[in-house]
DNA sequence: CTAGGTTTGTGAAGAATTTCACAAGCGCCC
DNA sequence: GGGCGCTTGTGAAATTCTTCACAAACCTAG
């Protein structure tokens, strides 16, 4: 989050930035911020704040934004392609290297100048390229599978769209993006706002 | 979460589910579930454990899902038609009452039975019809702007997937969902896992 | 070079969350 | 009906996270 607004600041041509300002950027305290950063190191300058495009470039260093992180998306339906198409990943580094269906109406569509795989193949193909993360958008109850498979082939990353918890070895990353429950939080604060 | 295992237990005709049978599966711990559970009342009984049906149902009225929450997408972009056509939302009680861009090339394009609408007509239709939360698939650059103008015509929950911090008054929820983020986090675990 | 106005970095305090551990309650079986 | 094996609910302890508050450091100006 803090790579996100510095960046902005970068771009804008502000060269330092106080933790007060971030703070006030990111929606959190001061003392977050710095709290935060110092646990990676000491960037800032008394007095001054923090340099804005020398700590751009150490959270990249810290994130492991340096390399092009090489991913997969498993299943081309609605989500599936949105993020296939997704311009944010490509621009921060992430490079979708293959797209994954088990669905045959969808297994050969195009998409970029490559097409939709058949999720037989998965397996092979991460065996065969380097594949750091892959990306589940796929029913819930075919979740768990395809991670076991992914994980067997050496994935050590996971981002989960699946509406369901996915088990991982401990060496394995698993991030669960789970829309309908973000909806539900919503509708609990709808229900229980103190007006 | 505990809901959503909850229904699956449901489903297969679980009548009961103990502390640690959801624990197991939510990824979490027997102690932690019963602090949450306790949180809301003293649904289990001892020595058997939680009424799985009994407590679905509680829970649905905990969140406020027994009612149909009125939700519009603004953008419709990949994203946005992603989520304009996402089962799970309808089939958790949410409706798609409306579409929005601001790009004259995606208004009057068809969705459902209806069509994306002007943007500029947004702020009339909230006032018009009820509105309970408004999701954003939009640009970071617009979102601080749809968000105001969201609010000001009375919308109280937002989703937010614009890769940006939202500000809104007290009254208002918030849910901010960040895919490159949560991809960036992915590649912090790879960067510095502990082999 | 010094004084004054800022802002960091960080121990310590405070708050929140999670885990522990166990009494109390429940069902089942004999 | 009583004993036994489970499991909840919950105070207390432990841990984690956030906020406070201030010495140390830095810049600018004169």
């Amino acid at each position: 989050m803090y790579l996100r607004y510095l960046e902005e600041l970068d771009g804008s041509g502000q060269h330092t930035a106080s933790s007060d300002a971030l703070a006030t950027l990111c929606g959190t305290t001061p003392a977050q911020v710095r709290k935060d950063l110092s646990f990676f190191g000491s960037f800032g300058k008394r007095g001054l704040g923090y340099p804005v495009h020398e700590l751009t470039v150490r959270l990249r260093e810290i994130l492991g934004l340096g390399q092009a992180w090489q991913v997969v998306i498993v299943g081309a339906g609605k989500i599936g392609s949105a993020l296939a198409e997704y311009r944010g990943f490509r621009q921060r580094g992430f490079q979708v290297v293959g797209v994954y269906d088990k669905n045959p109406d969808k297994i050969g569509r195009p998409w970029g100048d490559a097409a939709v795989r058949d999720i037989t193949e998965l397996d092979h193909d991460i065996a065969t390229q380097r594949v750091d993360i892959a990306v589940l958008a796929i029913p819930a109850d075919d979740a768990q599978e395809i991670v076991d498979r992914v994980v067997q082939a050496g994935v050590r990353a996971i981002l989960n769209f699946a509406p369901t918890q996915v088990h991982v070895p401990a060496h394995v990353a698993v991030k669960t993006v789970n829309m309908a429950m973000e909806l539900e939080g919503l509708s609990f604060a709808l229900t229980n706002r103190a007006d």
